[in-house]
DNA sequence: TCCTATTTTTAACTACACTCAAATAAACCA
DNA sequence: TGGTTTATTTGAGTGTAGTTAAAAATAGGA
């Protein structure tokens, strides 16, 4: 199905000739696999929203090694946020992973156009809460979560998000490791070893999972809310009688 | 010198009606050391400005390891960005380090406020839109910088801050190490290791900075931004002819 | 289909930062 | 002031994930 441009979290609030107004914003991008949307450090003036294929944002270190940010999917919108800022520049580079479509928006045409919405305002400002959200709870599985953990996770994330116990990896394993700033090889080991405990089974980069409350515990995941268990001493999650969750 | 309501970054753009309002709506915290304001994983309804004192913002794992996420300094605002979220809950733990003094400001009134004031609005973006991007300078930081270069990070920050050779850390030793994902003894260690090279010299809780150009150049910063500079294949940055920054 | 290029896996080895333990230093309070 | 607690430092040993290298599997093109 392809996206909508109503649909798209950040546009549902707009009235119908303002969504024709962006919709008059918007420039239609095509890109090749490999091909470089933008890269960190150059001067930001555009958002985007994928239409279809697979975008990576990373971020490269001065000894040449690529951790990847983030993974965008059709439906998504990503670079808003810098539209606020004085003088914007990319903070990651964004690479397709597959052939894809976008549509590109002018920050300034945009904001103004905000301006005129305080119903959009805080459509970004909930979408860019959001994103704080889930970049604090990365940053809690990069320092309190270990390799096996952080797998387990992504792993458990899929199983929910496809509603299936088999499902494929739908990125190269390569970029989900530096996804979950992992090495490869080391990747690749944490999967055997979930084989080996027939917590999964791995057949090329389709995955199957026979023991899912296994996969749980180890992700630190809490199966109500779906978001990272933490610690908090004496407290008691409300909702799940589990230890209190994010 | 006492923080005005006026002088802070969110407020800035108010009308004098509407800071009286605002002014109305705020509510003094008085907090002891080691007195917790919130808790992780608790609903939250408020969002705070600091007056005076020194929070940490911090979360725990489930094996009882803490990680400082943030240090929060008078003028400060923190936790208003969950005022967008649905049921929104804190996704850290708040603990005066210090006897601090605070406001605490109603997310549902506030947000009233905020719908008849664009500029507000576009305030608070520009706010969020800051945060998300120095956690992603945290992530880069966790991902591509050893422990080294992130001391060596927080040291050359305090000197720039600061605009001295010689400054004071303001937090203890443990705190500072837990901020970037160190343990203390790792922290101390690094700490000698970089007298011995003389590139600072440490005396309890009092640094001194003998070599500025050594200690940046580990810390990976860019000496005229102020940001990390990072690699780019081929790319130059354009303000500072260095490899191109964020 | 073969051949090449890329990705993934396996294996042996290494190192950075952690753990554990104890000594020292600093802060706190009676 | 002395005595207790807490924070910091130092030392020795360990483990997790990274490095290096090479084999195996997979994908892509002629």
């Amino acid at each position: 199905m392809p996206v909508e441009l109503r649909d798209t979290y950040l546009f549902t609030t707009l009235t119908d000739p303002q969504l024709e107004q962006v919709r008059t914003l918007s420039r239609k991008i095509n890109l090749g696999e490999d091909e470089v949307l933008f890269e960190c450090g150059t001067p930001a003036s555009r958002f985007f929203l994928m239409l279809s294929g697979q975008i990576k944002l990373s971020r490269l270190s001065m000894d040449g090694n690529e951790k990847v940010i983030g993974i965008v999917h059709p439906g998504n919108t990503f670079a808003e946020a810098l539209m606020f800022q004085e003088q914007p520049s990319y903070p990651v580079t964004a690479t397709a992973i597959k052939d894809s479509e976008l549509l590109g928006f002018d920050n300034q045409q945009f904001s103004q156009m905000l301006r005129g919405s305080v119903d959009s305002c805080f459509r970004m400002m909930g979408d860019m809460s959001q994103r704080l959200r889930s970049l604090i709870k990365e940053i809690d599985d990069l320092t309190l979560q270990n390799a096996t953990n952080r797998v387990a996770g992504l792993l458990y994330q899929y199983q929910l998000m496809r509603e299936a116990e088999t499902f494929t990896l739908d990125a190269p394993k390569g970029v989900l490791a530096s996804r979950l700033s992992v090495k490869p090889e080391t990747f690749s080991r944490i999967l055997h070893h979930l084989s080996d405990k027939e917590i999964i089974r791995v057949k090329g980069n389709k995955i199957t999972v026979l023991n899912s409350d296994e996969l749980r515990e180890l992700s630190h995941e809490d199966p109500f809310t779906g978001t990272k268990k933490i610690n908090i001493p004496g407290g008691v999650c409300p909702l799940t009688g589990n230890k209190r969750c994010l």
